[in-house]
DNA sequence: ATAATTCATCGTATATTTGCGATTATTAAA
DNA sequence: TTTAATAATCGCAAATATACGATGAATTAT
């Protein structure tokens, strides 16, 4: 019935799971691209490249913000949207330890 | 109405949004990390494992035969799978190329 | 003050995912 | 040959995800 049996995974799993979801939409990629290119962008720069529509796409960035990836600032009638590098390195490695990890059973090292 | 828009956003987010989802579930990153480890190991060892009944893990090693980044043969009764390095390896370049390319806009160099 | 812009949120429809038990096909053991 | 074990698949139920239009709240422009 697809109760959520996350919680018996390890940490790490359920981590690397849940940044591993925050990009597996193609329009979660496409907008952290856009964000990162521009430094910064308000929504309706984003929605505007994007074709999807601006309820969509707003409910893109709330993933986005909820997991950490982004940040959004309130400018005036407008949102700001920038990249919070920090959380993005963090999973940056998160993602690194994981298939480096992995891939060092290959040569049977552990 | 979920219709899947998926074809109006470009190659490569695809492709990242792909893989990215395949690695989605804490069960799948159990699932990759125990193959790794046995180097090979038969269905049944996983499903010891894992806190999910026997049709659920088959149903997530199929997922991950699909995108490719396991192998599976038949050895008698029971089911061998292994990790596809290959493929392996490629997923992790297209993570760390997507990581770098985005993470090289934070000082402005494109 | 009024109208237009911007964007988050709500409600809703549909699609997909997750999970399990039951079944089935195949192989191994008795 | 009958029985047990193994694992894929099917059918179903429930949870999530995706998408949109409509609405509302705030800001900006007229």
């Amino acid at each position: 019935m697809a109760f959520s049996k996350k919680a018996e995974f390890k940490d790490d799993e359920i981590a690397i799971a849940a940044f591993a979801k925050a990009i597996s939409h193609p329009a979660r990629v496409a907008i952290l691209k856009v964000v990162a290119e521009s430094q910064s962008c308000i929504c309706g720069e984003i929605v505007e490249v994007l074709p999807l529509a601006q309820s969509t796409v707003s409910q893109h960035l709330k993933e986005l913000k909820e997991i950490g990836l982004i940040d959004g600032t309130v400018e005036g009638a407008k949102s700001c949207y920038c990249i919070n590098w920090v959380a993005f390195e963090k999973v940056n490695n998160i993602f690194k330890q994981f298939f480096e990890k992995t891939n060092c059973c290959k040569d049977g090292c552990c």
